[in-house]
RNA sequence: CGCGGGGUGGAGCAGUCUGGCAGCUCGGCUGGCUCAUAACCAGCAGGUCGCGGGUUCAAAUCCCGCCCCCGCAA
């Protein structure tokens, strides 16, 4: 039996930046990364450029095998079977596996997920922890079992989430102390000395997939339920909200917005108001303050900019 | 050939339809006011109107070609 993580044979599978960054830090460990699962190419940007993922470009620069698919068929399971791996380490791959695959390598199928689980079962975690202005989350390593993030943990490390901590900031954070967590329990699994334990599914729950349509503002929220909207898709898809401008309706992205304490009860939720050269939009509860936007056809730029060149901005109203 | 918006002094915009003196807000500079100021007053500088060609007495504006930026879609 094998008691050295060096010598494990390992086929990593994920797709976006979590993933990249997890695999850059198991290759410069120097574990025997055998292969690399992850998503096809999907065409991005306006000119429908094919851009390999950032997951495929760390194996390919390591000289590292790839495999690519977005569905387990017996093509997959076969490939599996092949490469004879002793452990799979998953992170945010998008696909769930069947027990079929999980069950290949010696040591099982290991995933981080980014939440205190069982909470936050599901594809949005980091998100969901913020939209719902979560002081604590975590990260959790856990055997993958055939339902959804439900299998027996093996390893959970709770992490304080700042007032004003964005997607990217927590992300950065839970990565970095992903990498020894995950790295440690490696080599406790393999040496039997830890137990997984089962979660308690009546405590479990769960989060959705992100679309764009959750950037979309409801002013009728309050101030900090907004700002948590902001905070959660900051890095996609953004909060925005639509303005009439003359003629056509036009979306406004947020890029940068603070929370006032003052209130104003005489404002209606999404009027726009300026007060001591701040610019505010009227919630629920009181106001946020807009800082920078990117308007749509325009480039990003600062809200005292766009009021230069369009004074009626002040005393409308967004939708 | 996916759909749409845009490129005008340093920044943000109007002007284009209907061709005829380069305009607005902000910033910069100079002077004034003020205990003082990011406030106020007076003045000044700063532009190949994205690039190339065409039409015209005359083009930011009309016609043709190209480049770049952004939103949607995927």
């Amino acid at each position: 039996m094998k008691r050295n993580v060096k010598d494990l044979k390992i086929i990593f599978m994920g797709t976006p930046h979590i993933a990249m960054e997890i695999l850059a830090f198991l290759i410069d460990s120097n574990l025997n990364i055998t292969c690399v699962v992850t998503q096809p190419d999907r065409p991005f940007g306006r000119k429908k450029e094919t851009i390999p993922s950032l997951v495929k470009n760390m194996a390919l620069q390591n000289e590292i095998e790839v495999f690519q698919t977005e569905k387990i068929d017996h093509e997959t399971i076969a490939f599996f079977k092949e490469k004879k791996p002793d452990l799979i380490i998953l992170v945010a791959f998008g696909i769930l596996l069947p027990n079929e695959l999980l069950e290949i390598p010696t040591f099982g199928s290991i995933n981080i997920h980014p939440s205190l689980l069982p909470k936050f079962r599901g594809p949005s975690p980091i998100q969901t922890a913020l939209l719902k202005g979560e002081s604590q989350t975590g990260i959790s390593i856990m055997l993958m079992s055939k339902k959804m993030d439900a299998g027996p943990i093996l390893a959970q490390k709770k992490i304080e989430v700042g007032k004003n901590e964005n997607y990217q900031e927590l992300e950065k954070h839970i990565i970095e102390i992903s990498k020894d967590l995950l790295l440690d329990t490696m080599k406790q699994w393999i040496t039997k000395k830890i137990t997984p334990k089962t979660q308690d599914e009546s405590k479990a729950s769960f989060c959705e997939i992100i679309s764009k349509r959750d950037g979309f503002i409801d002013w009728k929220q309050t101030s900090y339920q907004i700002f948590n909207q902001y905070r959660a898709f900051s890095k996609w898809p953004k909060i925005y909200s639509f303005w009439n401008d003359k003629k056509s309706k036009k979306k406004i992205i947020f890029n940068q917005i603070q929370v006032t304490s003052q209130t104003f009860p005489e404002k209606k939720p999404g009027e726009i108001f300026q007060i001591d050269n701040k610019v505010l939009i009227a919630t629920n509860n009181g106001a946020i303050i807009l800082k920078i936007i990117t308007p749509e056809g325009k480039n990003e730029m600062k809200i005292q900019e766009f009021v230069n060149g369009k004074p009626h901005f002040i005393g409308s109203k967004f939708e």
